[in-house]
This record gives C-alpha cells, sequence and structure tokens, in this order.
DNA sequence: GCAAAGTATGGAAACGTTTTCAATGAATAG
DNA sequence: CTATTCATTGAAAACGTTTCCATACTTTGC
C-alpha cells in the first residue's frame, strides 16, 4: 500500500536512488534501459513518491488555489471543474476557496498562500480598483479572472469579457427590440465592480438611442441579502414593479437575479415577455429550462477557465504578463419580445 | 514571507529547535513561560510550519477529501461550504473531486488516497450495493454521506436521510391532496440507487392508498443526457405529456427535474397546479423562487455534512463506527392543490 | 595513442520538521 | 547529606525525496 520507498525501488532495481530519482522524474541524462527496467519497478510495485518529502525537497508545492469572490455563483460553479481539469494538465493540485462578498480577499489570499504554500492563484469575480496596488503583497503568480478593473490594463495577467460593451450590447438589442422603458437589476448602491461596469454599459446604450436615463429604472440589491441572489433579484423587482415607474424591458445583471424577477413579474399578474420583456447576463444551463427560456448574455465560462490556468502556468514559469478579453454572446430565447 | 524555519525561531529564542516544537504542538512538558516567550516570537515573525516537512516526519497528511458522485448537482453543491469549514474546525484540508456519472469511483478514490495520502474520505451521494465489499480496498477511515445503500446497515459510519419514506411522505401528500394519477421522474432504468428507493417509496404510498401502480406513469431519465439535470426533466416529462397517459400530479425525484418538469408543462398548455400539481426533492434554494413555487422534500443539507464530518474525526480517532439518519421535511409550497 | 569531452551512474548532503534519548539542575525523600 | 525523582531542555537521528558532485567508463578529435 504506496509503503514503498525510492531506495526500495532501487534495491529492486540494483541502482542507486538518484538513478530512480531521475528515471521518475524523466531526466534524459539516465539511460533507456535502466530507465525502462526501472518504470517497469515502479508500475509492478505500485510505487507512489511521497509528495512531502518531495515538495519539501523541491521547498515548493504544486497547489494551485482558485479564490472565488461571492458564494453560491452557478456561473462561477460551472467553471469548477474546467479549473481542476485544466490544473491537473500542467500537473498542479487545486485547492477552491469562496470569499463571502464583505470578506478581505487579501487577507484570505495571503492565508492560502502561506498555508498551502502555493504555486499561484487565480482570483476569480470580484474587484479591484487599483489592482497593482491591492494586490502588492502577493509574492507568487496570480492570474484575475473576471475581475472587475478599473483601470484597463493593469500590470498582470488577466482574462475577461467586456462587461460594459456587452451590457450596452444586451440594453442596445432591447432597444432594437423597440423598448423605450427599460429597467435594470443592478448590484449593491456601493458597488464599483463589475455592477459598476454594467451600469454603465446600460447607460451607455441608452444615450445611443436618444433614451433619457431615468433612476427610478434602476433599483439596487439590498444589503442584508446575499447579493446575486435568487432572493435579490425577486426583492429588488418587486420593489421596481410597486414604484408606479413603468417600464417595458428589464436588464437582469445576473441570471439568477432575472430568475427572481421572473417570479416578481409573474406573481404581479405581468406576463414576461408579453408584458415585459427580460434579458439576463451569465448564460448559465438553467437559462435554457425557464419558461420562457432567457434571453441572456453568455460568458465564454470553459474559455475563461482555460486561458487563465494556462495564463497562470506561463506566469509560473516567468513568462511576461499577458491578457485576454473574450467576447460574450448574445443568446436569443423567449424572453424579449419585439414591440 | 514564511521563509523563517524552525531554526530561526529558535535561534531568536536562544533555545533548541525540539522545544520550539514542541512548544507549537503544544506540548505540556514545556515551561510556560518558555512556551510564552516562543510563540510571541511565532507570532511576532510570522512563522509558519512547513507542512511538507511536519507530514514527511509524522508520515501522514491532514488530508481529507470529498469524492462527489455526479457533477453539478446544485443540492451537493451547497454542501461543499460546510464540508469546508467543518473539516478546517478540525484542522483538516480539504479536496474535492466530482466523479461523473460513469466514472468507478472506488478507482478515483484509491488514486486520491495514494496521491494525496488522505486521512480520511467522505463519499458524498451515488450508489452503493455492498459497501463493505465495494470498500475492501479503501484502507483509511471514511464515511458515506447520502449514498444509497441496498442493505441497511453496512459495517461503516454514514449518514443520509431515508429514501425510500420520504419519497413515501411526498406521494402520500398528493394522494392525500386528492391524486389518484400521479407520475413520477425517476432516474435511469438501469439505476439501483436513491433513484430505486425513491422509486420504492412512490409505489409503496400508491399501495397504501390502494392506487395500482401503472408503469406507463413512471418516466426514466434518457441515458444520453447528464442524469438529473434540468433537460433530463424536461424531456422525461415532455414524453410523460404526450404517451396520453392522464395524470393530474407528478413526483420528481430531485428539484431540478421539476424544473426542466415546468417548462415542459407549461410549454404544453397545462397550469400549475391547476392541471398539473407537482412535488419535488432535495429543496433546493431555487425552488422557493421558482413560479409557482415548488412543494418538495428538504433534505437538511448542511446537518448531514457537519455529521459526516464529524463521523470522520471520530474514525480517524479509532472510534467506533455510527451512523445517523435525518429526517427530511415537507416543505409546502404553491406546486400542489388539492383536487 | 592520448587528451578532451561526453554519458551514465552512485554517494551523500540537504530540505524542515518531530521525536527519542540523554543530560542538566532542582526538588524531594530518607 | 546523599539518593532518587522530576521538570525542562538540547543534540541528533530520522522521514523520503532531489540534486550536486565525483567517479568510471566510452567515445571523439588530432
Amino acid at each position: 500500500m504506496s509503503r514503498l520507498t525510492i531506495k526500495d525501488i532501487a534495491r529492486i532495481c540494483d541502482v542507486g536512488t538518484s538513478t530512480v530519482s531521475r528515471a521518475i522524474n524523466d531526466d534524459p541524462t539516465v539511460n533507456w534501459k535502466t530507465k525502462q527496467m526501472i518504470l517497469e519497478a515502479v508500475q509492478k510495485y505500485h510505487y507512489v513518491p511521497n509528495n512531502s518529502a518531495r515538495n519539501l525537497k523541491r521547498s515548493e508545492s504544486n497547489n494551485v488555489a482558485v479564490l472565488v469572490k461571492g458564494q453560491n455563483n452557478n456561473f462561477f460553479q460551472s467553471m469548477y471543474g474546467v479549473f481542476e481539469d485544466e490544473l491537473q494538465k500542467y500537473g498542479y493540485t487545486f485547492t477552491m476557496r469562496e470569499a463571502g462578498t464583505y470578506d478581505d480577499e487579501m487577507n484570505i489570499a495571503q492565508e492560502l498562500i502561506r498555508e498551502k504554500r502555493l504555486k499561484g492563484i487565480i482570483f476569480l469575480g470580484g474587484m479591484m480598483e487599483n489592482p497593482d496596488y491591492e494586490l502588492r503583497h502577493i509574492d507568487i503568480p496570480y492570474v484575475l479572472c473576471t475581475v472587475a478593473l478599473k483601470e484597463n490594463h493593469p500590470d498582470c495577467s488577466f482574462t475577461s469579457i467586456d462587461d460594459e460593451k456587452e451590457s450596452e450590447k444586451a440594453v442596445s438589442y432591447l432597444c432594437e427590440m423597440g423598448h423605450r422603458k427599460i429597467a435594470m437589476i443592478s448590484s449593491l448602491k456601493s458597488d464599483i465592480g463589475v455592477g459598476n461596469l454594467r451600469q454603465k454599459g446600460y447607460k451607455k446604450a441608452l444615450a445611443k438611442y436618444g433614451i433619457p436615463y431615468d433612476e427610478n429604472l434602476v433599483g439596487h440589491m439590498k444589503e442584508n441579502i446575499p447579493d446575486y441572489s435568487y432572493e435579490n433579484g425577486y426583492e429588488v423587482t418587486k420593489e421596481l414593479l410597486y414604484s408606479g415607474n413603468d417600464f417595458t424591458a428589464l436588464f437582469a445583471i445576473s441570471d439568477t437575479t432575472a430568475f427572481g424577477a421572473y417570479r416578481a413579474i409573474l406573481e404581479s399578474g405581468k406576463r414576461i415577455p408579453e408584458d415585459i420583456s427580460i434579458i439576463g447576463f451569465d448564460g448559465i444551463d438553467m437559462t435554457k429550462f425557464m419558461y420562457p427560456s432567457l434571453t441572456t448574455i453568455k460568458q465564454p465560462g470553459a474559455e475563461l477557465a482555460t486561458e487563465s490556468v494556462q495564463m497562470l502556468h506561463a506566469e509560473i514559469n516567468d513568462k511576461p504578463h499577458t491578457y485576454k478579453v473574450f467576447d460574450a454572446a448574445l443568446v436569443e430565447q423567449e424572453s424579449v419580445r419585439h414591440i
């Protein structure tokens, strides 16, 4: 039961431990024939190197963490598997950690780095006003994945979509469909992250179509309810509906909040899309099976994850910083109608 | 940056490394005063023990894995955070791994055990016909959490709910509400796990209320679609609806399949619950915000996770096996009506 | 042929802990 | 006052690797 050590293999093959070590680490200097023999013995006796010893000696782990901002986010959760598989391809082991809305990610990150002696870390979601400054104490390679950035190009690797542009796309689509009174479910009032960018896109689209911005049509999530939750979408929409401000379309900052909005709207006796059209954001699985199915902006989750891992691997190997901004796709389904 | 070793602390405090080691491991033989001094230095200089070295020496890790059967299961995903927190309380580090429907868990488990030198493992979900036999090669402490068991009391620790009883509860509730033609979304035809138990409960309830079992009213998930997915629920329900067999109520094997069923039903022009009542199983967040909200059997996810971790900790410390079967709650919402 | 270079190997030191063991001095017992 | 126990400590060995260095052959170049 994996009790064998490198010495046992060495004895069995009648070679030195260093040769065995070289063989299993694919060192080219070891003779083809001996290597073959050693690997066979390894197979036969089920030898597995002791990772603690290996890491100790190499004075490193090959742990990589993905630190997620926000809990129970369906979109992010759908990416976990991709991260895991992709990291494994490069031989990394994977730790996932969810940070609550009000947790300080940087503290958690530093804790993780120390505790697990991480080789790299991927920040997933959340927001950074000034990444270079905020990340100044993160002394290992890192990549930002869909982290809302204030400055366009911080001095680090990142992947994302253009939240502002894609939101503009969503709202423009509503405009093209003839809507002029368009409400929005936005994030916390105090938010300066993704929510902020998406709201900017919303405003931009309105301006483009000559529609005056009406702050009464923008509902902000409640502080006392988990953000981006079904419930928050529900509550915000209810408030919008009963505020007396009419609207024919609704842009939800995420699919989950759109889901909550569905209930609020249907409950009020209105129909989707006959009375109110809705467009969401993220493109999670569920949208296809909502009724009516939710038109949404689909983020390329798998691509984002895959690319982030590749970038991290590059960072770890001292390659220069790089970044990639993906396009999101408008998925037309049943929740928007032309008026 | 965590570059300090125990020797540095020893030098700083002018004591031997062994004393430092004893101090940080809370060995009672070390003098109160010196211990105090050492711990202060540890704090002050941010010393963090090197886990690799520690594990190497102790020849063990404190890794615990949770091996999940089935991917993208909302109910299980909601438990991850609880597992993580709870395991951390006992000082374990946590790895999560999802196994696909057709993967061989035992292989994955053994791989994990070797690779990460696990101290314990929790199996989450899935099914075992004969646990003692199937788990004969798992030579570390383990706990089964909501694993469908054929024999009632295998010789190991486990937590679960009584799937058969709770399903019977669900279907009995439908009967009490006056329904006689009750369809069911069941698992794969070949499934002998949870699905099987829940179907047994369904039959039992029917029998109790003198309703003949009609296999035409039981739809099985498709093999070519991920099981327990929205899509599978949708497809199965569509088939049930168009088979020409009338029913006034539907028992869905999970909330996610119930979600798919909603769409199929509404799409067909029928109403919920006026034409068809639905009851789900699991009690995930989403059910509250579906429209109409889904009446369901709520599994106590957090309690199951917490208890499982406690059991595992006990197992690791050579305590005898134990088990706990939790009650699930019928959550009455809007999707079932009295006829 | 002989120096230089290359190839394949093993020995041994090191990584940072924990733990055994012996040593020290203080305290207690007789 | 001596013999025993007790409390506290440090030195050093060990955990299982990787890697530097030295060694012993081969091969190549002239």
